[in-house]
Order: structure tokens, then sequence, then C-alpha cells
DNA sequence: CCCTATGTTCCATTATTTGGAACTCAATTT
DNA sequence: AAATTGAGTTCCAAATAATGGAACATAGGG
């Protein structure tokens, strides 16, 4: 049977199960049964039970026309997950007060795998509803976040994850290689921190700098962000300071409180 | 081996590994393997296996000192799964309304098992964080939308449920027996409205009614909470109307936008 | 009325999970 | 320093659950 080398994992059943949750999770409408056996590529009585099951669990819910979407148990468990994530909670002061600094929006995301996390937000306007964001996952190439936290990492360890991406075009100012890619890491190591121009989302500017997050293996990030019709070069520039002072004394509270006990 | 036919469901494999992780989520610190094997009551090599596949998988994260939390995957489905949510999203107008005209925090809630999640909230204060409390599971039998919802259903289902609560007394006047909570359904039924009288934690009372979700076979309510010393009885039965309105309002809108299509 | 698309059920075969026991590695205790 | 305890991890034959092909059901057209 051979376990594939090349990804490695093998989480068995659960893995086929949460694959294809994701499958459904990801699709940004319901799916019907055969759609996500197409998409799937399982055979028909296979991919039947394991839905069955992952409704019977409240991890999917099917609407009356066999459609199927994401379960509200998602929702609880994920509560839970947030409220213990005290790493957030220790950030909190350190981003509202980035906030009042320079009148834009601030993030607070971690890398996982491939992506940027994120954990928490600060915005002013209250439009936006808040939650849309959090728990968000985007690339880590095309996103301040996720290049500072990359900047971070074992170099040999950045070249890996860079080597396994798969990118894409967001903008046409994003980043499409691995050698650019690994070009502005340089720049970033050097600096100390990233910017986003544009590469997710047109009109989107950030400033981001990494957090270092000694003891957990894990890589963070704070950013930001703004419309660039407001936020210019210059004015990233000028909030580059500002944000690695927030990146500094998150790392040194989560130091403190994570770090020796906990 | 006989399937439990009290339960009656038989996920297999998932609802093990769902179970364990549950025990995980539910518990209000991280904790270790130990804890973890002593609490589930299976055989050592069994849990550890499991454990490692829910880390593998991302549902869990595991810490330097081996203790287990949630992971940050569940955040990331529940994103998903709360933007895809379009009943909070077709609720959220009135819920503002009501909050406006209240000038109390407004809860969207649904029934899921004995529990409420909580689907949205709006509220003036900013200080409590929004999140915390969305995706908040409370037990159906002491908050004031668990009630209302529960007048929705049909009687006998109503009363099965009843019957498998496990009362927990949270404060002196939480309901803690079938009997006394049908009694409270009666009245419920025929005012068309529910009060949490600090059933849940003191000082917070609430009154909440019923949305009633044709096609969806779900029960739903809102609800206008504030804190005892503001909020007196008078005050809550004054704004009775206005929540049934509310809910009346959310129901008609969500049979139109999600009854014929969707 | 037949045809097709879609969703559901069945069951012998196959692969995965199970769980008891053995193993490792530290931190105490004797 | 040796023995003991406690915590975490690994192993593998036996038990159990998942698989997937095919048959069955149901609904909408043409």
């Amino acid at each position: 049977m051979a376990v594939d080398k090349a990804k490695g994992r093998d989480t068995g059943t659960l893995g086929k199960a949460m694959r294809l949750l994701d499958l459904v999770a990801e699709a940004d409408l319901p799916l019907r049964f055969s759609d996500i056996l197409a998409r799937s590529g399982e055979p028909r009585g296979t991919v039947h039970r394991q839905l069955t099951h992952l409704v019977e669990e409240g991890l999917l819910e099917i609407g009356s026309d066999s459609t199927y979407r994401p379960g509200l148990r998602l929702l609880s468990l994920a509560a839970r997950a947030w409220a213990s994530a005290d790493f957030r909670e220790i950030a909190a002061p350190a981003l509202r007060a980035l906030h009042e600094e320079t009148g834009e929006t601030v993030h607070l995301g971690v890398l996982r795998g491939t992506d940027v996390i994120y954990l928490d937000k600060v915005e002013s306007r209250q439009s936006v509803r808040m939650h849309s964001q959090i728990g968000k996952a985007s690339p880590l190439y095309c996103t301040g976040i996720g290049k500072a936290a990359l900047s971070l990492l074992p170099k040999e360890e950045a070249s890996r994850l860079i080597a396994g991406l798969d990118f894409h075009r967001f903008t046409p100012s994003t980043i499409t290689s691995a050698a650019a890619l690994e070009e502005e890491l340089e720049a970033i190591r050097m600096a100390g921190h990233a910017f986003d121009r544009e590469e997710h989302e047109e009109g989107i500017r950030c400033v981001a700098a990494p957090i270092r997050l000694s003891g957990s293996e894990r890589a963070a990030g704070v950013s930001v962000t703004g419309p660039a019709f407001r936020v210019g070069r210059d004015r990233l520039e000028h909030w580059a300071d500002a944000v690695k002072r927030t990146a500094a004394r998150i790392g040194e509270e989560a130091a403190l409180r994570l770090g020796p006990r906990h």
C-alpha cells in the first residue's frame, strides 16, 4: 500500500473524513451530493457514508434539498479554540495600542503550514463585521504577516516551505515564483519588516513585523493594513517602526507569560 | 458488539475521534496525556494514536510540555461555517434594530441537541469582546432563547429532549427539574415569549422569543439581555412585544429568502 | 412510458483500529 | 548508585470498521 512519501502523513480514516469536510467548507456555496462526489473522486458508497457520519457528528449540515454545508458544531469547537488561545489574549493590548497610534486596521496572525491564520483584528469602523476575518486562512506568500513570519524560520525550513508552495496570482503585484519570494525574504530579514503592496487584494496595503515566539514552535506576526488611497509607501515606511515595536512587545509578553510555566 | 440502542448513533472511528476532541476542547485548561487517558477511559495505545492523528490533522495542538489544546484548524473551519450561515446574515438587520430600540444586548441563537448555540450578538459596549460569545454553547433549560426555541417544537419532541436533560444548578433560580421546565414551557407557549430570570448567571436577565424556521428543521430564538440592576421585570415585560416582532420578522425574511430556492 | 440523473442501501472483501504489553527516559526515593 | 515510580511512546496479532461495486429507489423530463 506504501504511504505516499511525498506527502508523508497518514491519518487514516480521520484524515479522509477531514479532507471531505474541507472540500465542503472550502466551497463558497452549498454543494450537492454529486458535486462532492465528483470533486472527491472517491466511489459513491464511500462518499455517501462519510458524509452521513459527518452530518451525524454535526460537522456538516444537510439542507432540505440535500445540499451540504459546514455544521454548527464547528462553531462551538472553534469558540473554545479561540478562547484558549492565550497568545491572542496576551497580544490584545498591544494591538489596540498600535491601532490607536496608526488609526488603521491591525491584524494578528500565525503561520499554519503554508497559510496565515488570522487570530485577531482591531479596526475602527464597525461596518465590516469583526468575525468575518477571524480564523480566515490566507496564503503565506502574498500577505505581510505571512512573509514576516516566514522570515523568522530557519532558512532551510523556509526554503522547504517555499518549495512546496503553489503560487496563485491574485493581483498584478502578487509574487508568483519561489525565486522572487526568496529574494524578497532576504530583504525582509534585513529590514525586520515586510510589506504587502497590493499583492493579495488590489487597493490594500500593509506593513507587518514578525513575532518571535520562543518555546512555541510557531511563527507569528502583526500588521497594519489600509486602503491604498489613504496609505502611501511613505506612510507604510513610517509605521514600520511602530509595528516592529509592537511585535517585540508581544513577543516579550508571551515569553514572560507562556514561557516559564504553562 | 451491539450498538447502544439508547443513544443510537454509531459514527464509527470518526465519532470516537470527535469524542476525544470534545474532551480536550471542553476542558478549560490544557490537558496532559495522562489526564486525557484517565478521562477517556480508553486504553493507552488507542488514546495515544488518536491524539496523534488529531494533532496531525491540526484539530489539536500539542505544547512543548506535551499538553493538548484545540487546534487552529478548527478556527479556519468555523470561519467558513459562520460565513455560510446565511440565516445569521438575514437576521442581522433585525437584530440591530432591536438593539437600537432597547439599548441592551441582543442575541441570536439556535438549538443544537440540548444546547443553544449563539450565532450572533449586538451590543453597544465594545469592552466585552464580541467573539467571546459567538459559537458558545449554553444549556437549553436556563437560557431565554433555549426555552423559547423549545416551545416551538412539537410537544412530544420537546418532552423527549427534556427527559434527556441533565440539570445543573447555576444560580438559585435555575430550573432543575423536568416537571418545572414542562410547566414553564406551557406558560411560554401561551405567552409567546420566555424569560431568563437570573437562571444561568446571577445578575443577568433576558426576554426571548422563538423564531419559526419553516423548512429548516431548526428551532431558533432572539433575546434582549441586560443586568438585573438596570433591567427590572417591568422592563422585560415591556420589551416582550418588540422581541416577538423581531422574531417574526426574522422568521418571515428567512422563509422568503431560504425557503423557495437555496 | 421509458430514460436519465440523482440520491440511497447492501454486503463480501480489504484495510484500519484496537488494546494489552513491552519499552524508553526522567525524576524521585532508598 | 541502584531501584522505583510516573509519564510518554511503540508494537503487533486479533477484532472491527471502511471500502466500493453493484443493485435499488425516486424524481423529472422528453
